[in-house]
DNA sequence: GATCATTGCGAAAACGTTTTCGTGTTGAAA
DNA sequence: TTTCAACACGAAAACGTTTTCGCAATGATC
């Protein structure tokens, strides 16, 4: 088992001092071209390279970024990872992830164990479970240490730092009026209690596209989601003899469950009802029907908070500067779940 | 913007010496019972936590995995890195994550980036391109460097290093044996050219289920997709006229390609051909119809990936116990592509 | 020959810990 | 009173860097 190489080692190596040999590898002025040759040429000989760790003391600085995401176990989420990863590893930064399983508690002892010097700053979705317990201390806590926090797609308006969110009412908007368009007129909505603030969003969005249209909304159109362990069934019961031409679901699943209960019905999809769905994952893609749907862009909302967050880390004490909101757009992906 | 408390601002504060404050706030006996309860209420008050950074070097150790896989949008591979997480956790260690994009290049480059300093040991599935490339000195360097390593999935045969897979041709041959079970007797196979070390055995394992049931392997049933890119247009115009009655598929998508094919054609899955595959995903649960696949337990590869790496890490210097390779086991899930 | 700038390098501090060792102060035993 | 153990604490080294400062040697200038 080789030694790793240190300054030190170097240094009685080739019998000069340890300041010697660092200022040599960092190409100062103040040495000799000779002695600095020597040790370069040492140097990679023998495959020297900086230990992070002693930099990051040195430096009070780490070079990683923080993530803590509700679950890795989910498509949009690992698109945002790869957004991030991208620009960070570009800039020089690695990532660091965890994962809160929704739990209010993990996401906490996570932001402190990081917070403990193994970041210089955070990309935070938080769980589900902070959202309900509204308890903030953990964010406020790292900010208030001067250490940058940008929050995506699930975002806490009260706290104050950068965020990067979807504008999902618009996309709601775009996916009922892409309905619209094709000539739907009996639009039922599939969506989510509306303590998850963006079901709440996606269905203003709905109500507004339709109100635009002059076209009044019927409440018995609308479903809420009580449980989404048992949707299927919910959803299946719902549609039972609804009298529609088109589905607008907040997600890929709810919009498969009802194509399977339309199917039940004998109805066919798109040839009788048309539907379409929130975010767009590989469901969507692959499904028969593959699935029209709204595009969340996760990749470019990873690589926005990225570019947010190495933005203040860079900009050392100008944290004055006022924080900022990016709203990603949103697409609509026709595929063969819409007449055309 | 609070600083962060350190020893030795507690250590000024209360007038006693870094030392003190030190032994104090780890119990030890040195210091009077007085002093050690004024230390310890002082630092819970102004909520010290000690720096990470400064322990690792101290320490050296970092108390940190490093993940390498060829890329995270891709379900298997959440699978994998929820099931590391959870036992890293469990056991103080927090995980850092890197994506390949099979590259190699970048492969190497993230080894030595978290080889200097940020990371204790390594669980690694190797890029595509490595396996092509076969070289591997950046595995044999850490090892050398008497960082642990542990592969999993896509794992090298010629590194020594401990590793973790799952039994391809048993996995394949169960789901073989299954069509068998059911009646099926031409059954086809979607697979992948032979480089790739899975479909190879995944091939093989089909082979065996046939010739244990004493049925001749008709080549003209076996198709290897040439180009993943393509590989909707190669299964189509494979299974054009076909006369079989069941499909063995080595992943998720190539079975749902076939499933499309078989439609057009007009024959019905399961009524007409039994469809399995290999990799249990979200897919195979929501697709219609719902998938008969083989699960690989990708959890349970993570974890115990994680408890081989983090055996080595704390067994010290009896790193020369013997490496071990782990067989994960796979099983059958029934779902709807296959009759009953 | 004295003065001075330049060159080339080393010592030491700093980042925040832990730990070993030394040392001054007690109180009790001799 | 002397001796000594026990007690309570501090100094310093170490982990591996970077950087500031000081200093000796050299050569040029007057």
């Amino acid at each position: 088992m080789k030694k790793r190489l240190t300054l030190k080692l170097i240094a009685k190596e080739l019998d000069v001092s340890v300041s010697t040999v660092s200022k040599a590898l960092r190409d100062s002025a103040e040495i000799s071209e000779d002695t600095r040759q020597k040790i370069k040429a040492f140097a990679k000989l023998y495959n020297y390279k900086p230990n992070n760790i002693a930099l990051s003391l040195k430096n009070r600085k780490t070079k990683t970024i923080g993530v803590i995401i509700p679950e890795i176990v989910h498509h949009y989420f690992t698109t945002v990872i790869s957004g991030i990863e991208q620009v960070a590893n570009e800039r020089g930064y690695h990532v660091i992830i965890c994962t809160s399983n929704n739990s209010f508690d993990k996401e906490v002892i996570n932001m402190e164990i990081l917070a403990n010097g193994s970041t210089d700053g955070f990309i935070l979705s938080v769980a589900k479970e902070t959202q309900q317990k509204k308890d903030y201390h953990h964010l406020t806590e790292v900010i208030e240490q001067g250490m940058p926090l940008v929050m995506f797609d699930r975002v806490i308006e009260e706290i104050n730092c950068d965020k990067v969110i979807i504008d999902d009412m618009l996309g709601a908007k775009k996916a009922v009026q892409h309905l619209l368009d094709i000539g739907c007129r009996k639009i039922g909505l599939l969506t989510t209690i509306d303590y998850v603030s963006v079901g709440k969003l996606r269905t203003k969005g709905y109500r507004e596209a339709l109100s635009e249209s002059n076209i009044q909304v019927d409440e018995n159109l609308i479903l809420k989601v009580e449980d989404f362990d048992h949707s299927e069934s919910e959803i299946q019961s719902f549609l039972k003899n609804k009298e529609i031409d088109a589905v607008f679901a907040v997600n890929e699943h709810f919009a498969i469950y009802a194509i399977k209960a339309l199917k039940e019905q004998g109805l066919e999809v798109p040839r009788d009802v048309s539907v379409v769905a929130f975010t767009d994952g590989e469901l969507s893609k692959r499904f028969m029907p593959s699935l029209t749907t709204i595009n969340q862009h996760g990749e470019e909302m990873g690589a926005q908070a990225a570019r947010l967050l190495i933005k203040k880390l860079e900009n050392d004490e100008a944290e004055d500067e006022p924080f900022e909101t990016i709203i990603i757009g949103t697409s609509l992906v026709e595929r063969n779940s819409t007449k055309h």
